[in-house]
DNA sequence: GTGGAAATCTTTTCATTGTCAAGATAGGCC
DNA sequence: GGCCTATCTTGACAATGAAAAGATTTCCAC
């Protein structure tokens, strides 16, 4: 796989070692991940990616970034395929959201289960930030008033939010059963069913949830 | 913390392990989970937790089957606090789920995010699954019906189950703001809310979810 | 009891890894 | 052309997981 390189440097090492280092991700999940490996990989000294990324912890979490890119993307991706209601594009974002966290199984649990990426990193937190905004955005636009002025739309948020993490996290570690052979139309069925409470543009199911008695707000919720 | 040992054998030193394990697990994370370091904190050479365990993955493993029996323990121990209402008791044993997710966040997390537990560990699979029937049980007390036969049911649980491990597991990473600064009553609404469409008796709404077209059977989802 | 046999634990060793420091090479800028 | 800095390599060190071989204790048939 390390192509021969006639020059001293690389060139463009450090998409080099994204690449090879979400390979190696896939190949052999967080716990096995390996600086060296990585390197190898793409043909270079061990000690190379630590004057692109610092230690480990930079390039995961240079991966994890790249990662909420593309969830992102694939929310958005879904979406472009809905039509304009409401509720359809909320639940294409959480759609594009399992398409996402199926891709790249690996990679998606480094973003949500590897204490390593607790980092400061500006640009996670801002990739992060981005795809929570995406969600807020279209609950939004299915209530008319924006989670972060409104609890009990950010109460949805989270609840919706919950529900889908929820289920390819469960799914990604193979305790979905038969479920999770589930594919195209029936996974879409599973979800409109299980999301269409919250998908309600008029008030949820709360009548037993007594309001919030002190004045604190709920802040939003959000990566990092 | 390792105390002297005047005899040559330590006599429980499998329950020594275990407990230190747990606590480098909470002072480490998952990730920087060290055999060795375990070891060191009963006072053994690095060598003996092989003669118990294995290599790491057999220790983890027992660690992550102590967690499934825990859980199912916590839900338990909130249903005793419950009524007889099937609806409360279903709010109870996830409630339960939280409160354990919660006090040992690093277990918890090796336990449904790591993949050196994917192993064909008889008792972990025993333990995960018995807490999975927790869940099914109550799901059929408040239905009437099995999840195991029924193809809606399982579909509920799965749905239930989503949730509230999506939510603790985003609550344990740190994503969910405000929100995890609610305890008990806050947290229990917030709950009831979430959950309510997905406690009641009768039939969902499951307006717009086709019903499957063919007759291949949701098989009921489950730990490994 | 007693003498092996098995279980438990230690010591030693080796390959691998992450990180740091120092040196080699290349490109850019004056 | 000559220096300067970024880029990459080499070498070293401590820590780790795992395996092999040795030491100590318990167990158990006799």
């Amino acid at each position: 796989m390390a192509k021969q390189r006639s020059t001293y440097h690389h060139g463009d090492l450090r998409a080099a070692l994204l690449r090879a280092g979400e390979q190696v991700l896939a190949d052999t999940g967080p716990a096995g991940f390996s600086l060296r490996e990585v390197a190898r990989r793409v043909g270079v000294s061990h000690a190379a990616p630590a004057h692109h990324f610092g230690d480990t912890q930079g390039l995961l979490s240079a991966l994890a970034t790249e990662g909420f890119r593309r969830l992102l993307a694939a929310m958005r991706a879904r979406q472009a395929t809905a039509g304009p209601d409401a509720r359809d594009r909320l639940l294409a974002s959480g759609l594009g959201y399992v398409d996402c966290a199926r891709s790249s199984p690996a990679l998606f649990r480094l973003m949500f289960g590897d204490e390593r990426i607790a980092t400061p990193d500006p640009n996670l937190s801002e990739a992060g930030e981005a795809a929570f905004r995406q969600l807020c955005d279209d609950v939004e636009k299915l209530l008319g008033v924006s989670p972060f002025s409104d609890e009990r739309a950010m109460a949805r948020v989270a609840a919706a939010w919950s529900l889908v993490h929820g289920f390819v996290t469960l799914l990604n570690a193979g305790h979905m059963g038969g479920v999770g052979a589930l594919t195209g139309d029936r996974e879409e069925a599973f979800f409109r069913s299980a999301l269409a409470p919250l998908l309600e543009a008029d008030a949820p199911a709360e009548r037993k949830a007594p309001q919030a008695r002190d004045g604190r707000r709920r802040r939003p919720a959000g990566p990092s």
